[in-house]
DNA sequence: GTGAAAGCGCTAACAA
DNA sequence: TTGTTAGCGCTTTCAC
């Protein structure tokens, strides 16, 4: 191709200098306009195409931000993944993905070689459970970071108050006059947060209790923050003998999304039969009709790019956000228990 | 921090030169042992990070792989980009991810301003369609290139063949003894490769025609490759006043659960009434008991990002793939059609 | 097996 | 407004 070199180059034919080029091609104010006129043109036409190394190496910016997740295949991740993009891609900056999970996970290495090598200018990190090892990395990275979804100790976080979320969703079915609910949650997803499940399951636990029920230790089950968890799940929970429950808490949407396929497949009605409720606000909600407490993981996406971005440019670093809303939408997988089902207790 | 310089510090240190210390970094077999385990053991302490842009910019080659997806959010993608990743990870190659899509999805700007940075050594592309002015773009870039999913003029390409499949899929109904066959596809993603649903919508026709029935143009709905257009496309394929379909080709597993959920709304069984057959291999598929024929898009990703690696590493450029493997796999979203049902035809 | 020196392509003072 | 001069931190001949 004709982009031999670069800068050197269009110096060479416009008769100007490096540096002069140099300025004229990052629209800097002090250049006349003639002589940036001259020099976009002449790079066209040589198709120049700059090096973002050596402006890296120059500058000490990469104008990469790292994002970490535990999965790709999470609507969750998926989504803030898309907020930050976007807040990226306007900004003019690249996105280096670091995937922690899936076949071939390889954690290590994605720590102790990618992410330190100076690559990036900062880091989102989504709902990622740290190790030791990876907590002391990560102290030594030196550059604007934030976690979304999930607190993670000694790292500012954004996201909702998944206790208060769960609490929400728990009494809205006490509400309707529910004593019997179950929960779908997760547990040890391998590399994700444990804070987010356990939350989740405690601000349930804590409304039950409040409400004067008990939760027998087996209707509280893992769905694995996933479709087939859920399914599995309700699965379970309607195979039980003397079946009880005429409600269920669910975690995330995609795992209440698969308790609904089971309950109609096992020839039961939702909500007439079991009452189904749902966290996230998932984008096929209405196709179930599924109720759900929806929070914006894109604009927790977003949010979290600009503030990285902000304090990569030198504002001052945030040392915590407020908690990301969220709210109620209901679709009529929820209703008051039928009658028949009304638990003597 | 400590890290104030790099490879320099630890020549001061051990007495040694840049260079030495270079080669021991970078395990070179040119260096004494002692040397090698000397410098390794200072860089350790000195919390070393190696600069990848100085790297970059002297050896030309970034260790960076460009992955271009239309739109994260569909389980193809997210797939083969599981793959990509879990292969440029093993090989110490990190991923930028290239959004074409989506909120805020800003085609121009990542195809001229950040793909063309000489940021990437190579380029997996998940089908997309070019622009003429983008495929001008990516006939400057001079590394490997690889699109996946769809063919593109032009560039070589991996995937299934989307017409036989399509026939396949198609044949798989006819043969059970259907005749009247509605087929669910996609049409003007944005910025999606239009091959792919044209492909598959042109093998559905032409299996039809070969077993002599014509294909009414109402029986070919767009659902947006999405589940929520699967769901729709089939609400409208029910609510025809005269139903006369007995089973549906659906162009992808994610809008055939879209199908299910609607055939089952409806109060109709699958495949009692309608058969269903879908593309992908979807996770989910068992949950619905989806019959599909699957294909392999996280291999197809591995080979893609196998195939660039070793074209960076000198291998010489392949010019072509064989078609990706497909298999059927049957779950009982199929059978023949109910007797009252059969066509008169 | 190790060192010296040049340079990758750009940016950033400092002058002019 | 433009040019000069140093580097940024690493790799890479070419000597030794």
């Amino acid at each position: 191709m004709i982009s031999v070199s670069g800068i050197q180059e269009i110096a060479h034919l416009t008769g100007l200098s490096k540096s002069t080029v140099s300025r004229a091609l990052r629209g800097l104010p002090s250049v006349a306009d003639v002589t940036a006129a001259t020099v976009r043109k002449t790079a066209d036409e040589l198709g120049y195409i700059p090096s973002s190394a050596a402006a890296g190496l120059a500058t000490g910016r990469s104008r990469v931000v790292g994002v970490v997740v535990p999965t790709i295949n999470r609507w969750f991740y998926i989504t803030v993944l898309e907020g930050v993009d976007a807040e990226l891609r306007a900004a003019g900056y690249d996105l280096i993905l670091f995937n922690l999970g899936g076949r071939g996970g390889d954690r290590e290495r994605v720590f102790h070689r990618s992410i330190l090598r100076k690559r990036v200018d900062a880091m989102v990190i989504l709902g990622v459970a740290f190790g030791d090892a990876e907590r002391e990395q990560l102290r030594r990275f030196e550059h604007p970071m934030v976690v979304v979804g999930g607190a993670e100790e000694g790292v500012r976080h954004m996201g909702v108050d998944d206790r208060a979320i769960a609490i929400a969703a728990t009494n809205h079915l006490l509400d309707l006059g529910h004593t019997q609910i179950a929960h779908i949650g997760g547990e040890d997803e391998s590399g994700m947060n444990l804070a987010v499940p356990l939350d989740r399951r405690e601000g349930f636990l804590t409304a039950m209790t409040a409400a004067g029920h008990a939760v027998p230790g087996h209707w509280m089950l893992n769905g694995a923050f996933s479709f087939r968890g859920g399914y599995a799940a309700m699965r379970t929970l309607l195979d039980e003998p003397e079946r009880a429950i005429t409600a269920v808490f669910v975690a995330s949407d995609e795992m209440a999304f698969g308790a609904i396929v089971a309950v109609r497949e096992a020839g039961l009605r939702v909500p007439e039969d079991i009452s189904i409720v749902g966290i996230d606000g998932h984008e096929n909600g209405p196709v179930y009709g599924l109720t759900t407490f929806a929070q914006d993981p894109f604009e927790q996406g977003v949010t979290a790019a600009r503030t990285v971005l902000a304090e990569i440019e030198g504002a001052p670093a945030l040392s915590a956000f407020p908690s990301a809303r969220y709210e109620l939408i209901e679709r009529g997988s929820t209703a008051a228990p039928a009658p028949a089902n009304l638990s003597p207790a």
